[in-house]
DNA sequence: CTACTACTATGACAGGTGTCATAGCGGACG
DNA sequence: CGTCCGCTATGACACCTGTCATAGTAGTAG
């Protein structure tokens, strides 16, 4: 699990999120984060000379640009593109990871949120922004495909929510049948709202 | 923010419950949990001989029981049940406590699966247990409304899946958007397998 | 050469953690 | 009375936390 990357500050913003996906932001300390991504322990303060909550902010904020970029790859992929091809797209992520590495890690904005939404303002706001950017990428797909676009943010904001929860499900039960079933229950909705484009 | 209730030992479990939710369970200390119930701070080694995680894995276990209680209330207090009915109400538990005692605290149970979910198995295990419960009680409801056993386990799911993962984005948003957007779309949804069972 | 900058190394600090050992209290029971 | 038991009280333990101060090491430019 050697964390690879360009510089020694991209390795431990990225370290982190991993870390915090694993064991929660508490339990995520600066030494681990360090020595998980092999970098020397005193780069920590010459590059987040805010502390603990700048390296949790850059994590979270990664984790949400991460999201939202892998949408855009989903839809490129999809062969015919459809609101319920995305969501099975994002779902597989999760369930490909979980039974090839393990339940051993869930989402770094939904720990973050977890752990800091009431302890920390900042943090709780950048979990917001990353989840304003992962859903505006599923919303802005989900309109090329010709959803409204009052629907479409509505229905990007259930399927980010019904993943996050299938996954807090999945985690618990060592499972991935909540997130197929997830998948498989939103799918009819999802594609009800589309308005054929050409044909 | 007293916590009142019969025995010290009850005070204790119900008050780790509240602080896990609020603060995730490796921010929330024994000494605060002895402090938060009222109760001596040597009644903890006697009543929880083993220690944070027996705790832990009992105020899990009190949310999961008090998730079932709830849902059994909510469909006694429908004046024609339906399953969007029913949904509708567990996310207006939501709404309230947000619009009224500000976005606190969360779901003790995603707290516990985001913080120990690898850490500590049996706390795992009492997250499942807890999920098992709760999806069950809503399973049954759904069946009393004419949804045929498999499908009513699978809205379940569904259902659950999408109000934990709508808290987390209320949390962060602190706005109650992302949950009434889930009640709204979910609804029609939920109803659509409804087996008319008479009239 | 000096001087400066980017980065690393290390030890210390105060504070908090869960856990344990030990002792004390107060009432019930024989 | 003494004895037991449920419960409480308290201080100590080893450990870990984030943060800081301080010094040291390239490497490069003037």
């Amino acid at each position: 699990m050697a964390v690879s990357g360009r510089g020694p500050r991209e390795r431990m913003v990225f370290g982190a999120a991993q870390l915090i996906r694993r064991d929660g932001v508490t339990a995520t300390g600066m030494r681990d984060v360090a020595a998980h991504a092999r970098a020397p322990r005193g780069s920590l303060q010459h590059y987040f000379p805010g502390g603990k909550e700048q390296l949790v902010n850059e994590a979270v904020a990664w984790a949400g640009a991460y999201a939202g970029k892998r949408v855009a790859r989903f839809v490129g992929e999809l062969s015919e593109p459809s609101p319920s091809g995305l969501f099975a797209a994002m779902v597989r992520q999760w369930t490909d990871e979980f039974e090839t590495a393990g339940f051993v890690a869930g989402c770094p904005v939904a720990a973050a949120t977890v752990d800091c939404a009431d302890s920390s303002d900042s943090v709780r706001a950048a979990a917001a922004a990353a989840f304003a950017h992962w859903s505006s990428a599923v919303a802005q797909a989900l309109e090329g495909m010709g959803v409204p676009g009052p629907r479409a943010r509505a229905l990007a904001t259930l399927m980010i929510s019904s993943l996050e929860g299938a996954i807090l499900m999945a985690r618990t039960e060592r499972d991935v049948r909540a997130l197929t079933t997830v998948a498989r229950e939103l799918g009819p909705l999802l594609d009800a709202w589309v308005i054929p484009s050409s044909e």
